[in-house]
DNA sequence: TGATAAAAAGTTTTT
DNA sequence: CTTTTTATCA
């Protein structure tokens, strides 16, 4: 039998080998989604004679891109998989916009605005223009409207129509906004997926080459991920989507659950395939899991069969505080290892948050008792103040007219040079339509002299800054050879004196930022940071994307687009693997995993702990969508395949002092409580449901069998 | 005008 | 408990 299809189940092989052109597979957890998309690549390739450069395979993280790649490559190997078109949507846009965005007037070498670029665009746009409204608010406004494909021209005539202030400000924040990015040559994340769309619809010939499209957890497509789609597939109209409306959990980033209906629309032929069976939890847990999503009434009831065994029921458990439950987990989890006999490990535990910020207490317990873990999730590496630094010397090397990246390092070490002279200088700039890197340039070489009156020192300070640009562009230029950002950062560290100014800047931790420093020198050298497939060969003078005939791609210095595309990978990277912090014998993967639900999606560990699991944290006292915190639950059950442990604190000692836990109507002491028969009655989301639970699971409970009464003294 | 100190306020999830 | 804004001084 062919090893590709080897091992599959009746629905799986079906979904593989199906010779319908357009499929849809609905595919719930633990149901081998991601094996059976691999698996159809590979029969793709091996028995419909597909290039794997006509394959075009898009994923939402970066992380399941390369574990699509491993599985690809295991199945078939031959190199076939690094000569995929693979990588998160907005990596293969970026990868379209670089080679042919010349086509619809993008400027070389753009740069990405991440979220904190796009924030800090937005409050000084508010600020300048007198308006009152929330930066949070219309930055995610502006993403949503993106998200549904309505720039700010469409936006504005719309508004003209209803007449509201309110709207009115909007349009004019969105407007200034796509104004200054622009101007900086910068696209959001929303403009990669946006601009590709452009791109496509104007010259369909970039994707002529592609025969087939996959996209991995298709319920998380937006509006313009599915015209992406359609404009990708546009040749041949053959698609494979794989995903599950329960596990749709991105609705606020504007993931549209109708486009599975939209496809069925699109594509009338459209098979679509249900894979039922799940191979990942024990029945108990899938029981339970079950529960929380059927409440939600608008579903489609979809089954989930169990293949293991019941196992261990799912536990509950009310504790006093945070802190109490940190610990609690620890000595849960210090346990199980015991039990086991050394069966579990460290890394077979995962404690799945609601919200990053939950970590600190386990952390700090963590911490004090001594096991090893992990944090996924929460605060990027790469947000890191001291890494940011240095990514804005680079970006400003990378591309002197961004304003926002200058602005940040004008005065980085300090140079004298405060808000007032910066605004003034900003504002000196914008009236003589240049970028304030061309007007600083010019005044230090003297070409013209700035309105703006600056002291001596400053002057001298900001001359010297402007020389070790100009140095820096021009030995990143005058590469021929192997080029690496890793030398440019080195340039920049030492002319700042990088170290000192960290010495005095952050006298008490400056020992963690300098090893923060020198772990991004690390990346930057060896290409761990080059975290998209893509980016691997760059050097090698391989093809971004097959070439098509008649068209021409964008070719530009090697040093600057692998600049270019450094920066690119730090802000679509979500985290950073480090594989290489083994400190004291201990193997990277000896670590208990810390992640928040969105970070565990499509992970799976033997034993699961969901803390927090109170009404304001899980639903999230300001979602929107009770609908989606009810599959975020899910979600985070259904990660585990052993054992499941849910816990609530009654109180909440998040500022400062000891409160009681918010209540938003709900009371533990109601709630929670032991039934006759060993039922326990869980307040999740509104409505009970029931897990029933094995004697003796709470025998070690402060409260001697009474569940019933509030813990709290 | 810039640096420092004190006060205030703010916390969902991610490409 | 931390980060960001505001008031004061050099």
């Amino acid at each position: 039998m062919d090893p590709i299809l080897e091992g599959l189940n009746a629905a799986q092989y079906t979904a593989v080998t199906s010779p319908s052109t357009v499929l849809q597979i609905l595919a719930p957890p633990g149901s081998g989604k991601t094996k059976t998309l691999a698996s159809r690549v590979a029969y793709l390739l091996s028995h419909h004679g597909y290039k794997p450069w006509n394959i075009l395979c898009l994923t939402f993280t970066i992380k399941s891109a390369r574990e699509m790649k491993e599985r690809v490559a295991k199945l078939i190997g031959d190199g076939m998989e690094a000569r995929l078109i693979l990588g998160t949507f907005h990596s293969v846009c970026r990868r379209y916009l670089v080679s042919y965005g010349h086509l619809i007037g993008i400027r070389k070498g753009f740069g990405i605005a991440d979220s904190s670029d796009t924030a800090s665009i937005i409050k000084r746009i508010i600020k300048r223009l007198n308006l009152n409204i929330e930066p949070r608010k219309a930055q995610s406004r502006i993403s949503c409207s993106k998200s549904r494909g309505i720039g700010h021209a469409e936006l504005a005539q719309q508004e003209a129509k209803k007449k509201n202030v309110d709207h009115e400000e909007f349009a004019r924040v969105f407007e200034a906004y796509e104004d200054q990015l622009e101007k900086s040559n910068l696209l959001d994340y929303d403009d990669l997926l946006l601009r590709c769309v452009d791109l496509l619809r104007q010259h369909p010939t970039c994707v002529s080459n592609v025969e087939v499209v996959l996209i991995d957890e298709f319920q998380d497509t937006n509006l313009v991920q599915f015209d992406l789609m359609r404009l990708f597939a546009a040749k041949k109209k053959s698609v494979t989507t794989v995903g599950d409306p329960d596990q749709s959990i991105y609705g606020w980033r504007s993931a549209d659950i109708k486009n599975l209906k939209r496809m069925q629309k699109q594509y009338p032929d459209t098979l679509v395939i249900n894979l039922e069976d799940n191979y990942r939890s024990s029945g108990a847990i899938i029981l339970a899991a079950r529960e929380v999503i059927e409440q939600d009434e608008s579903r489609v009831s979809r089954p989930l069969l169990p293949t293991h065994c019941p196992g261990t029921v799912p536990v509950l458990r009310r504790l006093l505080s945070a802190e109490t439950e940190a610990s609690w987990i620890i000595s849960e989890i210090v346990r199980s290892i015991g039990m086991s006999g050394g069966l579990l490990a460290y890394s077979d535990f995962a404690i799945l948050l609601r919200s990053a910020s939950l970590s600190r207490t386990i952390e700090s317990a963590m911490g004090k008792a001594g096991l090893p873990y992990r944090m996924v999730g929460g605060q990027r590496f790469f947000d890191r103040i001291e890494i940011k630094i240095l990514l804005d010397y680079l970006r400003v090397v990378s591309q002197p007219e961004n304003n926002d990246a200058l602005v940040r390092i004008i005065n980085v070490p300090p140079r004298g040079l405060g808000a007032t002279t910066v605004k003034a200088l900003l504002e000196e700039a914008e009236a003589k339509g240049r970028s304030l890197w061309t007007l600083a340039r010019d005044a230090i070489q003297g070409h013209t002299i700035p309105k703006t009156r600056m002291s001596k020192t400053a002057e001298q300070r900001l001359s010297s800054l402007i020389n070790i640009i100009l140095t820096a562009r021009r030995k990143m230029l005058e590469t021929t050879t192997r080029f690496s950002p890793e030398e440019l950062l080195k340039y920049i560290i030492k002319k700042l004196d990088l170290k000192a100014y960290l010495e005095k800047a952050h006298e008490n931790d400056h020992e963690a930022r300098w090893a923060n420093v020198e772990e991004l020198l690390a990346q930057a050298s060896d290409n761990a940071i080059t975290v998209d497939e893509e980016s691997v060969d760059f050097g090698g003078g391989k093809e971004l994307l097959p070439r098509i005939e008649g068209l021409e791609q964008t070719q530009g210095n090697v040093a600057e687009e692998t600049l270019s595309k450094f920066l690119a990978n730090v802000a679509l990277a979500t985290e950073l693997q480090r594989e290489d912090d083994l400190t004291e014998g201990e193997t990277s993967n000896a670590r208990i995993i810390i992640s928040t639900i969105h970070a565990a999606k499509g992970l799976e560990w033997p034993v699961v702990f969901i803390p927090s699991a109170y009404e304001g944290s899980l639903p999230h006292s300001r979602a929107e969508d009770t609908n989606e915190e009810r599959r975020l639950l899910y979600v985070a059950m259904t990660r585990a395949q052993a054992l499941l442990y849910m816990s609530c604190p009654t109180r909440n000692s998040q500022r400062g002092k000891d409160r009681p836990a918010p209540v938003f109507g709900f009371k533990c002491s109601t709630y929670i409580c032991l039934r006759g028969n060993n039922t326990l009655t869980i307040p999740i989301l509104q409505k009970c449901f029931q897990i029933s639970c094995q004697q003796g699971a709470y025998v070690r409970s402060q409260h001697s069998g009474r569940y019933c009464q509030d813990s709290a003294p």
